[in-house]
DNA sequence: ACAAATTTAGACAGGCTTGTCTAATTCGTC
DNA sequence: GACGAATTAGACAAGCCTGTCTAAATTTGT
């Protein structure tokens, strides 16, 4: 494993000032002076770090908000197995642990760095998201009134039982983060779906929007 | 300030491996050889703490879980208003900022401080605010299936806005808090509320419904 | 006012960590 | 195989932190 995925790992096992260049080191297979070499010092690893775990997350964000079922043939599972997949690629995985983590330990002593997180990150992932959801409802299948809100709110169901869990840097079990889900997804269908879920009609409705 | 008061500050704000004693001591105004007299070492001060939290944090809860909307004039109007004093009373206040924060920092180092902090927290703060929703659905003014599922998705919506900024351990504006309450409820009403809600006809309707 | 208990400042040893330095070793490439 | 670049182990100084100790000062109860 490369000197910055250790480092990620050993950080946020220990914290910033609870992890030290030995440990990291150790566990990366190469020396301590290597490390100084390629990063100069703890601090200049850090930021690495941080900059390298925004960019591979938001790549899987983007990637997965790709996926996004534009057409659906069945609204419901569609939008469970989406949500199934953000969890999967984007949340649980080992680079959204991490940075989940990085942000909430050491968030407030970088503000700057974390600034250009919320940037890149959120700043750009929200609206994108929030696009897929009013694309959704022009074309008939949502009743939504303000994108945005129902993109967040959407994320917030989905994750709705898993909060404690995260919240303990554990990671949920696959039956877990399905059952979030699909409880998740068909409240928000509740509240956003359609009356009489338009049935065979989706080839009309969906060439009709697009 | 307290001795623990002050702790928990400095524990929050630069991590258990970076707090030193030295700084607890100074910002609470007394010597460190007092801090030892009184807690024996860091980690029993850091222990000592997070029960502190913990407990002071579920009385906080349940007080204004007994706030519960049995009765509601505005279904509306009144879960908002409970979301927010939720929101206030227990988590942007200092205690559920700190205990969150370390929660998310050590919840990992201490697995047994924290599991004992899941079973006396959650494990008995959802079952209270589920039991509430299951009355209130029981009286006619909800259609709910799963209590649980349905009190941990208010909660969920009630604070879908405020995920990031809690990320950061920011602390969310006033307006932030009611617009996030505001929209988080009645999308939770919109899923759960009743079609027609029921007017004057609260007792009639409530015995016809239930 | 006095005695007991608590608190304080400061020194101190021991341990750990960072970041540098050096000399030897290994690696990649021709 | 040979040469230059990268990596390694280990020593090292400087600094910081924990936890203990002591003797003086302060507070508390009576």
């Amino acid at each position: 494993m490369s000197i910055v995925d250790t480092a990620a790992s050993v950080f946020c096992r220990e914290s910033f000032a609870g992890a030290n260049i030995d440990m990291i080191a150790a566990e990366a297979g190469v020396s301590r002076q290597t490390i100084y070499n390629h990063h100069g010092d703890k601090e200049k690893l850090f930021v690495a770090i941080v900059r390298d775990l925004t960019e591979r997350c938001n790549a899987g964000i983007f990637a997965t908000i790709s996926t996004f079922p534009d057409q659906p043939k069945d609204l419901e599972a569609d939008l469970i197995a989406f949500a199934v997949r953000m969890n999967h690629n984007c949340i649980c995985n080992r680079d959204g642990k991490f940075l989940r983590k990085l942000i909430q330990t050491e968030g407030g002593r970088y503000p700057e760095l974390f600034a250009e997180w919320r940037e890149e990150g959120p700043g750009r992932t929200w609206p994108a998201i929030a696009a897929r959801f009013a694309r959704l409802a022009h074309a008939g299948f949502l009743d939504i009134d303000d994108p945005d809100v129902a993109a967040r709110q959407f994320m917030a169901l989905a994750n709705a039982e898993l909060q404690t869990t995260f919240m303990l840097g554990g990671t949920p079990t696959e039956d877990e983060v399905v059952q979030s889900a699909t409880n998740g997804v068909r409240t928000f269908l509740r509240a956003f779906g359609k009356r009489q879920p338009m049935a065979r009609a989706s080839k009309q409705g969906a060439l009709a929007s697009a």
